[in-house]
DNA sequence: CTGAAAGCGCTTACAG
DNA sequence: CTGAAAGCGCTTACAG
């Protein structure tokens, strides 16, 4: 490892002090800009960059910002990634990046490891199974900022931003019923994650709404990728013909696709004899064919939204009091895979 | 922002010193066991969690890599981000994430702040439009490891972990051929690009290997994504019939689906008409229809291993001159874009 | 077995 | 307009 340049070296070079050249830096009126220039000029020229580490100690601010996100690896939580670095970058904030892996016991150490490297605040994707939230007490009690983004603890009052899935289930509900489906499956995630059981409930509340029956053996509640939509529609399948559902309410596009692609290879049309509809608007969902009906939950606005609340909460008082929380409009983007008549 | 718990603290409630609670901690044989347990247990209770950037200010280390990609949001870099972290985490590391979004400029300032913040060296998938390298000299200079991945350097000897797009590109081409292709179109990247380069000179050489014309309309160069795919086709629709191509050769998979899409919509079957090969082997190319075949590059394990070969360029006694280059093989995967016959 | 002191690279009250 | 000194929270030679 080899020597950096510091401002000690700077100022023995011009034959001045450390304090005169961190001043000069700085920019301050109380050094000359005869001086200013010099100093500028040597830094410039012996390649000096300044320590953010020792600046941090120093004066406790960072310009550093935790994600905690279930896995980098998913356009979903990317775009909120993309969304927060657009606006950490323009306030010259860089981002450090966890993945929970849907692991609470990663989560929480993620936590720790994140807030022993100083970060100034933490912005979180709760993982899939977290139902406790003892583990950001270190956050809390230090007073930094924490937001929470779209899968936030239930029954707690702190900062977030999210789109109103109870809403979005409902109008995705309705327009299965509208398309003319009488016996719509839901397959969902655990209701311990905010997010899935807001979307149940709406599901819920609409077929309520228009007398619909919800038919217990065309309900499953842990279908939240691929594989698992794949493992619900072969356990639909195995019910007599005539229980099969005609329309399929997923919590996640994944569980739609893992569905769509059981369904047709034992001999379903879609959507003429089910209409899938699933939910995220991820990519993927509209190159599928027929493409995947889908809540658009604005992933990199509420990455965004996220990140400028954020720098909200740090300017706030006390930042561990700051509980604004932001939801966003979504909407559903109607494809074939649900669309039996022209809109 | 409350005042957070330090070692002073706990060596106050102990009446001890701050050597001592240090030395505790870190488990140091000076220290008794029974002072160990009680700076332990009062350490934990306080809630105590270490300063990481006093302690990587004092002694130089920081568990910090810095990551530099071109974009965050795409399949193929989110799981290079993966293999990376998944590395960094088991080593007790952190990642810092930055996107140069393919501006050179950008690439630039991230090297910078990165090297302020004090990385312990820098993981890079280059710019499309880099092509000197000077900026990464702090790096270089300051002794750290700098490793590319995927996106490297032309012409210059550093540590890189990449697969051989030459000969990924050859096999793709090859491929083409024995379909039955001969008016092969090719939509390629920037020649400064590495990759570029390399598939490009790939898929030249086997077209000459074999005999066929490479014809200049049916060449272009900039058509590295969805809408500069559907571009390239539409000039080529602008040709006459019998000038049209059988095979289309793309050096991306967004190039090759946005160029299925417009032909398709133009009347052409695929792959009867036209057979179409992408590359990168991203998620959506076995989704859309049919599915596209495609070069898998491993980007899950690129990242892996640049991150290996972060650690051990950091082990070694001189980073800046450690230079290994891993080529990780890569295989065609064959779909129905360009499957005319059973294989 | 434990303590006092120096120092990592900065910034900033305090002093002149 | 500039400097000397303290201190952020640690670790680690040096000393006992």
């Amino acid at each position: 490892m080899k020597k950096n340049i510091t401002i000690r070296d700077i100022a023995e070079a011009l034959h001045t002090t450390p304090s005169t050249v961190s001043r000069a830096l700085a920019g301050s009126p109380r050094i000359g800009e005869s001086m200013k220039g010099a100093v500028r000029a040597m830094a410039e020229s012996m390649g000096y960059i300044p320590n953010a580490r020792a600046v941090s100690l120093r004066t406790g601010k960072g310009s550093l910002i935790g994600v905690i996100v279930p896995s980098i690896n998913r356009d979903f939580f990317s775009s909120i990634i993309d969304g927060i670095e657009s606006v950490a970058s323009e306030k010259g904030y860089n981002i450090i990046i966890g993945q929970s892996r849907d692991d609470v016991e990663r989560e929480k150490a993620l936590v720790d490891e994140m807030f022993r490297g100083r970060v100034d605040g933490l912005i979180v994707c709760l993982a899939y199974t977290t139902s406790k939230y003892d583990h950001f007490m270190p956050i809390w009690r230090s007073g930094l900022p924490l937001i929470f983004c779209d899968r936030s603890p239930k029954n707690l009052t702190t900062a977030r931003v999210n789109i109103d899935d109870y809403q979005a289930a409902r109008s995705s509900a309705e327009h299965l019923i509208k398309q003319g489906c009488r016996r719509i499956a839901f397959f969902g995630g655990a209701e311990n994650v905010d997010v899935f059981f807001e979307r149940k409930k709406g599901f819920l509340d609409v077929m309520h709404k228009y007398g619909l029956p919800v038919i217990p053996d065309l309900v499953y509640d842990d279908a939240i990728n691929f594989e698992k939509g794949q493992a619900a529609a072969r356990k639909v399948l195995a019910l007599k013909k005539s229980e099969y559902p005609d329309g399929l309410f997923a919590c996640e596009d994944y569980t739609a696709i893992g569905a769509l692609t059981v369904f047709r290879e034992n001999g379903f049309r879609v959507p003429e004899d089910l209409c899938i509809c699933g939910f995220g608007n991820e990519e993927i969902a509209s190159y599928v064919s027929p493409g995947i009906s889908s809540i658009d939950q604005s992933s990199f606005e509420q990455g965004y939204q996220a990140s400028l609340l954020f720098f909200e909460a740090q300017k706030s008082s006390d930042p561990s009091k700051f509980t604004t929380m932001i939801t966003l409009p979504s909407r559903l983007v109607i494809r074939g895979s649900s669309m039996r008549h022209p809109l």
